[in-house]
DNA sequence: CAAATCGATTCCATATATTGGAACACGATT
DNA sequence: AATCGTGTTCCAATATATGGAATCGATTTG
């Protein structure tokens, strides 16, 4: 019923994280938040404690979630996340061009190296992943995909930020939350400055065990021509079977990956059709 | 930070679709739901033909949702569902009282057989799938869980749909709208009654091929005491490889999947903590 | 068993955010 | 240069969300 029009997708998205409240959106959204955030199926007077709306105007904005099913109550008069986000979820993922380019190279990537392959996207100050290929494992998805993690302290998120635009960088260095996950996590914004400086010069980012221990990573950055999208690709291993050897053997691979990748978007980005 | 406190989470969740419009916020959702069942990225011309808000009450809720992060907007000018979603959508599944539960159960399911197994809960006239295990393979994932198929056509769905108060069940069959996607799909409100009778009858639900040609499945219902949450457990396989006899040998294994999946949340209900 | 306490839910005048028509900007096409 | 198709901005009118207080219900306490 619709020609296969293909669009260029490549300079897309937003960088941009959410900080100012969009009117009545916005607060619902923050609501959705609190929820998602909650360790424990929250209660009405739970979520009340960490908004702060009055009771009856949360009250209000609680039943219009669960209405439209982002949220669930049940009897116990706890909330959760609702099924419809999965659903808007599995359309936005299937639907995203940028993922289904790159996936075949990452089926190529997983191929060479024997480990796994994550691709992700840099979303303010956080990468979301999009893709991830592993050997013979069952399913253990969403608990990586759409996951988001600190850009500052994982090979695809590094990757990403050294691709940006120096004064992108900067600002969102300057914003970023450090946090010291183990020994060798990066703390300060002028060290993540310098890490990104050192990833342009030599294509690659390494995770050196800086967000958990035992887990190493080569990547290389995916952009945009005006950086005004920028992404990771990456292989991972465990220390003890990777070795940093290993690893430093992969580099030459992973940016041939990413430059593969690259030039598949450019191609596909061109033509109206 | 915070105890790891259990709640009784069973006969959770909504079953009700929305239909009415819930104040600016359903009008948003509205607009979200045009973006995501677009086949090719829409323009703003595009969503303004499929809604009836006016040009600029239509921008303005597409510049919040861009805002938030719901949609993103690429300099091509056209739209696409954001990342945003994925993260919360991760947050939802990783969070999923039901599905965490059922998780190793459906593991054994799938050693059992050697088949791929869902997990699915009824989603008003639809099943959304939670989880999948399957063998050695590469990723393959938002392409089914978060999914919504018709419940009428599928194992889990039909599983699910039996389990239903007669008068829901009812409800729900007046209400869907068939699609007679192969030579067997089920096509009438009183055809897919009289299935349900027949699977509340033998405990299992059976797909010969009736969503797709050439795919088999056996399912089990799986409820909440009082009916008011209903999901359904399936293995699947090809017709070449899976002989009517293997579905039929499968169903006791099935139904014992379901039933310890039930008993495991019966467990985790009571006590307050 | 009554009273009190805590939480969730409903109500309604008021303030505010959404509305939508029209004007404006921009690029492509003729 | 003029026209057309798009996307974007503006602002008075108005529909909508707000939030304080009252109500309801269940659970605990005296």
């Amino acid at each position: 019923m619709s020609a296969p029009q293909i669009h260029h997708r490549f300079g897309d998205q937003e960088l941009e994280l959410p900080v100012s409240l969009t009117g009545t959106l916005g607060k619902a959204i923050a609501v959705l938040e609190i929820v998602a955030n909650a360790e424990n199926p929250p209660r009405f007077t739970d979520i009340l404690a960490k908004s702060d709306q009055p009771r009856g105007t949360l009250h209000r904005q609680l039943s219009n979630l669960v209405e439209e099913g982002f949220l669930s109550l049940d009897r116990n008069h706890t909330y959760a996340l609702g099924l419809r986000l999965l659903m808007f979820a599995s359309r936005a993922w299937a639907g995203n061009q940028f993922r289904a380019i790159a996936e075949p190279h990452l089926r190529v990537l997983h191929e060479a190296t024997g480990e796994t392959v994550h691709l992700g996207v840099l979303r303010g100050t956080e990468v979301v992943y999009l893709d991830k290929v592993e050997g013979k494992q069952a399913v253990r998805m969403y608990s990586q995909i759409g996951n988001a993690s600190p850009a500052y302290c994982t090979g695809v998120g590094k990757a990403a930020l050294s691709a940006l635009p120096d004064s992108k960088l900067r600002e969102l260095a300057a914003r970023t939350r450090f946090h010291k996950f183990t020994e060798t996590t990066i703390t300060s914004a002028a060290a993540l400055l310098a890490e990104a400086e050192a990833i342009r010069k030599c294509g690659n980012a390494y995770d050196r065990e800086e967000h958990e221990p035992g887990i190493r990573c080569v990547a290389a950055p995916i952009f945009s021509a005006d950086r005004s999208f920028v992404a990771g690709v990456s292989v991972t291993g465990p220390a003890y079977r990777v070795s940093a050897e290993a690893i430093n053997s992969w580099a030459s691979t992973v940016r041939k990956t990413a430059a593969a990748i690259m030039q598949d978007m450019a191609v596909r980005m061109s033509p109206r059709s």
